[in-house]
DNA sequence: AGCATTAAGGATAAACTTATCTTTTAATGC
DNA sequence: GCATTAAAAGATAAGTTTATCCTTAATGCT
């Protein structure tokens, strides 16, 4: 469904999400060791997240990745989605056509869309205030 | 949400289903162009397919791919998915932890599951028989 | 100022997907 | 049998995603 750019990045962003409770930092070591991702590639995510602000981060000791209560009350999942896979997840035909278009349907365009909406409004509806309750904290895991 | 190779796939079925209700066996040529896919590449795609029963060929003058009666009424699309994908996207967890499971589920899970069993549902009652109709063949289309 | 720490940035490598090309095998008609 | 046709099979190439490594820039501490 996704890829591992957006696995690793939606995973970081939660784990991130549910530090920034403590108002602490976390530096990517913590964050590839706690979500189990390579981390020198889930640093090049980071970078694109933070240019894009989804994350915030600072240099230097004590430094890392913080998410401030603005974004942790505004971000959604489909806005690192969108930073991370494009748009094509939401606008794409799903075979493939090159316009995804009601006027010039494929087969599967009006099941399909329904499928490619509900995954939208999910991820548009999963909240980072959601996702670092105290009780999404507890009862989920971001690695096995 | 799909790769090349499910797409190319899906639509070549469909055509060779479509094209089968005139009994007749249709060329690789042939189907490249009417999905507008890269011919060898689909043909690989159709060998793929045709070991896995999904699809008839015969070699030789007047050879090509074909879909039986049988075939027709009992495939579909998530037959070809699961040919062409692997079952991982049926079981595979969102947020990509090796294991999806329910008794230590991502912060996903109970939301990602939903969506995924929809998806898999709707491939499930797509048949080729439905997609090789009449109306579906003047209403739909599989390139542009 | 100098040093330690941590993210940013750039370069490169490995793995996988997508795509093409050539040779071989099977079927058909003569 | 022989020539012709079309898919199967195998080899290779191109492109993209995934991953690592090394250098640079920013920050805080002494
Ligand atoms: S045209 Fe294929 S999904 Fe819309
Ligand atoms: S554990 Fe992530 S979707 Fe099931």
């Amino acid at each position: 469904m996704f890829s591992k750019t957006c696995e690793y990045g939606l995973r970081a962003v939660i784990y991130i999400a549910q530090q920034a409770k403590t108002n602490e930092k976390i530096g990517i070591t913590a964050i590839a060791d706690a979500i189990d991702s390579p981390q020198a590639f889930t640093a090049k995510i980071l970078q694109q997240l933070t240019k894009n602000n989804i994350v915030q981060s600072i240099k230097g000791p004590f430094g890392g990745f913080y998410i401030d209560e603005q974004n942790l009350q505004n971000i959604s999942l489909n806005n690192i989605v969108q930073v991370l896979e494009g748009n094509r997840i939401y606008t794409g035909c799903g075979l493939g056509l090159h316009q995804c278009n009601a006027e010039k349907p494929c087969p599967l365009h009006f099941k399909f869309i329904e499928i490619r909406e509900n995954l939208k409004k999910m991820l548009e509806n999963t909240t980072l205030l959601e996702l670092s309750s105290d009780k999404s904290i507890t009862d989920y895991y971001l690695k096995n």
